[in-house]
RNA sequence: GGUCUGGUAGUUCAGUUGGUUAGAAUACAUGCCUGUCACGCAUGGGGUCGCGGGUUCGAGUCCCGUCCAGACCGCCA
């Protein structure tokens, strides 16, 4: 720490320097004039030191201090001395600083906001602002946690001969999958360079050219609407492998999220199930399950025919789905309260046409919205089928459609969780969801697409199906999920021509487009491409879970707003209409 | 591209069926105060109610448009 100005952070000091001559510089956090005495707290990234100032005994100092605005940046020097009353709630609250000498070596304006974790700032001016907003200390460690994580991953990265190789930024664009950011080309008028959406394309040719073992920390970009946990640019810690099977591929990443974790916040995640996706899908609806509490999906169609309630009839005939959930101690929810449940599954965006529930009361006996259909014979019959216990709450969705009804009991079972507190926060639910389909149909067209890229490898014992059933084939792709969201994909990816060429096939893709997007690729496969896959990591997801942010924007230094925006600089902006001539392009 | 919420003091917000001089807290300034750490007390300054148009005797409040922020849907191989 030792410098031309300072000789310590404000975080480091102790009793035990006690009597030491000191200096220390900062921004003014604060100060609490009362009148004999003036305390002053100093603050750096490290932390906070209270300056105790007399104003008899340093009558010249008091008088300076008195005059110092919030965030000017200042030098102390003095001496550490024991303070008269202690501060537990701060690491250096026993000691402070009695001072010699006071020099202000730049002054500031009023901060908009104040610089404390309890701002009073809202984002867009934190954003305006935001080398005001990284000075508060939970804003200072989400970022030094990320730098912490990247520092854990390069050392276990290395320890296995990884090699960090830096691919172009300026890349050709490939209409598939996001859109893409365009850079016009001034020596090539009306063309336009691409900027990568991820370096999948080059690292599978730095395989093919023999480097092995390859990872990069590197920005990405897409061209598509925000969110909370989604920003135009972001990081992907991007991986690849040579010579390897999908478990090779999970337990070397396995491990090293395990070291990040271990290293970084001192947690060591147990072993990584593998989740097959149909039972992700079977049993919590949605791809990325939160397995920090259990409420499964179950299926209900054996057990409720034989009535007269048509529409489960009709459902049961047709092999449409009836599936629920058992709300653990929910029975003692009121009407309005299962109102609300009932306009949560019948949001456009989830598009339920209801919900039935059946109340297991304490006392035995049932309550439920089917009541005139079914007794309470058959009523006890549904709930010994489903577990559930007197005291809980069974919900019920039904749809011809097997994929709607179980997406939206997903929903529902993540919508109660977060309503009943069924979260422990301080758990980690990380594993591995393999076997995703190798495609997916659009629900427009009926055409089948890829789920995940172009050159994912199917299973061996699926490779039949390329010809007969292709959405029946699994790819060797895997996700792992954290807390409920993806934070890795990869997969193993295709080195033999024959099975490529009829994935493009099936993709409905010609020679002449596959020649187009992906020729460069072909081409290189054929002078001996190794077996090979790898994964990337969504930086910025995983810091976010680590620092248990609510937004990805909270672990970036400088992000974008939902619109896309950087307030600080006003990008994006105009530029002169030179620039746009030298470039070719005019605007409509 | 769609749905919804919000925009009033430096900041966070309140502002009733449209009606006098638009309030509170906090921040800031000045003064007082012998151990504070959310210090305390007193006094004071601070507003183009996002922007544009409309209805009305009168608009922070109602209507239309627009900009900005956020959440969700679509989108995100």
């Amino acid at each position: 720490m030792q410098t031309a100005f300072r000789t310590h952070s404000c975080g480091e000091l102790r009793l035990d320097h006690a009597g030491q001559n000191v200096s220390l510089c900062g921004w003014v956090q604060k100060s609490r004039d009362l009148g004999y005495i003036l305390f002053l707290d100093l603050r750096d990234r490290y932390g906070i030191t209270q300056v105790s100032i007399k104003s008899d005994e340093q009558k010249e100092i008091y008088d300076a201090a008195r005059k110092l605005g919030r965030e000017f940046v200042i030098q102390v020097k003095g001496v550490v001395a024991e303070r008269e009353s202690k501060n537990d709630k701060i690491p250096t609250g026993h000691v402070e600083i009695v001072p010699t000498e006071l020099h202000i070596l730049n002054e500031s304006q009023l901060p908009p906001f104040l610089i404390e974790d309890e701002t009073d700032g809202l984002e867009d001016l934190r954003m305006e602002y935001r080398y005001l907003d990284l000075r508060r200390p939970s804003m200072t460690q989400n970022i030094l946690l990320r730098s912490h994580v990247m520092k854990a991953t390069r050392e276990f990265l290395d320890s296995q001969s990884f090699m960090e190789i830096e691919t172009p930024f300026l890349i050709k664009s490939t209409p598939e999958g996001a859109r893409d950011f365009l850079v016009p080309s001034r020596l090539h008028h009306g063309t336009f360079y691409a900027l990568p959406q991820s370096p999948q394309i080059m690292k599978q040719l730095l395989m093919v050219a023999g480097m092995d073992r390859y990872y990069q920390i590197v920005k990405c970009f897409r061209d598509e609407d925000f969110r909370g946990d989604r920003q135009p640019e972001f990081t992907q810690i991007d991986c690849e492998m040579s010579f390897v099977e999908q478990e090779d591929v999970l337990s070397m990443f396995e491990g090293m999220i395990k070291h990040v974790f271990q290293r970084v916040l001192d947690v060591n995640l147990p072993e990584f199930i593998r989740m097959p996706y149909r039972d992700a899908i079977k049993y919590y609806g949605i791809d990325k399950p939160d397995l920090r509490f259990d409420c499964k999906i179950q299926d209900f169609n054996e057990v409720m025919g034989g009535t007269d309630f048509k529409v489960f009839n009709n459902l049961i005939e047709n092999d449409g789905l009836i599936a629920g959930l058992v709300a653990t101690g929910c029975a003692k929810y009121s009407r309005k309260q299962i109102d609300a449940l009932t306009n949560f599954v019948r949001e456009p965006h989830l598009g339920a046409n209801g919900l039935v529930y059946i109340k297991y009361n304490e006392d035995g006996t049932f309550k439920s919205s089917v009541d005139k259909f079914y007794d309470a014979e058959h009523l006890q019959r549904i709930a010994d089928h489903a577990g559930a216990q007197k005291g809980d709450l069974i919900l019920m969705v039904a749809d011809t459609l097997h994929g709607k009804t179980r997406k939206v009991l997903g929903q529902l079972r993540l919508h109660l969780a977060k309503q009943e507190g069924w979260i422990d926060e301080s758990k980690w639910s990380v594993f591995w969801v393999v076997d995703f389909p190798l495609f997916e149909e659009d629900e427009e067209t009926g055409d089948l697409t890829f789920a995940h890229h172009p050159f994912c490898m199917p299973h061996e014992e699926d490779l039949n199906y390329l010809y007969s059933e292709p959405q029946r084939v699994r790819a060797q792709s895997y996700d792992m999920v954290m807390n409920g969201n993806e934070v890795v994909s990869g997969s193993i990816r295709v080195h033999r021509p024959d099975v490529q060429a009829k994935i493009f096939d099936i993709l409905g893709l010609s020679k002449e487009e596959q020649d187009e997007k992906f020729g460069f690729m072909l081409k290189a496969f054929e002078y001996g491409a190794p077996p090979h896959g790898g994964c990337a990591f969504g930086l910025d997801r995983i810091i976010m879970l680590m620092r248990n942010q609510p937004s990805i924007r909270d672990v970036i230094a400088f992000p974008k707003t939902a619109g896309g925006r950087d307030l600080m600089m006003s990008a994006p902006a105009n530029v002169p209409t030179d620039n746009l001539d030298e470039l070719g392009i005019g605007l409509k």
